[in-house]
DNA sequence: TAGAGCATGTAATAGGTTACATGATTAG
DNA sequence: CTAATCATGTAACCTATTACATGCTCTA
């Protein structure tokens, strides 16, 4: 098998209850949200491709008034695949920034634009934060409830640790743009030593 | 102009020196490593798209024993679609972090094969916040080095904050590996409800 | 003498987003 | 009446990786 992940992020939703295509998109929105998504245009494919290699099986169930679901269960060729995959070393994403990379270059003209750029990513996140730490309390709370807590503890702790620095870093450096040298140096000595250069590399 | 973001990097890169697809592709590696990233697939068809556009200019510099190399800079019409793509709202990206996707299916079949990934990951981690640390102080000892300093020491500080964030938590969640319960609980009451439904929402 | 670094680039493939099409029901 | 939710899926793009091709020089 390839190493297409929303197919084995697939399997391993439905090895823990079988599902339609839309209740993945769904449910992984809410547990895996903070650090892997998926779009229809990648799931449906996906879904087709298992059931092609029999990994999964289909069922059609019919419901009034809704359109009907098309029901995924894992088989064991499936779970042998998914096995196979968790047991390999993970893959490192490539990383990309877009407001850091835009910062790294002066960011706005308008420095108050870029401070309110800032502070509206702290909200947000806070915001975000909150949620992440009552399903943490939830989950300390209902320890014994899943063989999968404590893992499930360990990616939400990730999540939970990565925003708090976030918006840390919100806070410093929106202080850091308020103190700005006002009037900044503009004439750089030598433009061949920019940056790395120059700390002698 | 569209929303390739790769243009729009190695035009940032133009606006503070001229250089080539080589020279961008390593001093972008140096600067913007730690949250941007660019492979030579990339580069040179959209320094392709650029020319063309007329967003930069190209000369070409003969070495003995080297390739020639060409050199690129920025002329104004790039000068003004930069700082235009400056201006807008900075994209969110994708996030996809394999890792915790795999923690969250239930890690390696091996729990010690598991503890030792994240202890990879926090040493090769403690090795590049050393390093970020580094940059940080040259930049604070040479504030007055560069006009885009205060901007450099933001996003390096980002760095330094995201992976002391990931330190921690490989250190805790090691932790809660080694401590986990011997016998785990494998029956799951109600398959329904597992994660989040049986929060009550 | 093997491998790394310099330096350019392309082609095949894989991965991913977006907009669209369909159409009923339900909540505001 | 409008918008959202339910639910499936496709097609047209765009984006990105990988392997390959070329060939010289310097270092171990």
């Amino acid at each position: 098998m390839e190493k297409n992940r929303t197919q084995f992020a697939i399997l391993g939703m439905l090895s823990l209850q079988p599902m339609s295509g839309y209740d993945f998109r769904k449910t992984a929105g809410q547990c895996l949200g903070y650090f892997w998504q998926e779009s229809y245009g990648q799931i449906y494919p996906a879904l087709k491709h298992l059931l092609e290699k029999r990994y999964v099986t289909r069922r059609r169930r019919r419901s009034k008034g809704k359109p009907d679901r098309h029901m995924y269960a894992i088989t064991d060729r499936g779970r042998k695949a998914f096995r196979e995959w968790m047991g390999q070393p993970a893959a490192v994403e490539k990383k990309r920034n877009e407001m850091l990379l835009k910062i790294f270059f002066g960011g706005k003209n308008d420095v108050n634009a870029q401070i309110r750029e800032l502070e509206n990513l702290r909200e947000t996140n806070e915001k975000l934060l909150a949620e992440l730490k009552d399903i943490d309390d939830w989950h300390v709370r209902n320890y014994d409830h899943h063989a999968l807590t404590p893992y499930w503890l360990i990616t939400i702790r990730f999540g939970i640790r990565r925003i708090s620095a976030l918006i840390e870093w919100c806070r410093e450096s929106v202080k850091m743009l308020r103190h700005l040298p006002r009037e900044v140096v503009s004439s750089v000595p030598d433009p061949i030593d920019f940056y790395f250069k120059s700390r002698g590399e």
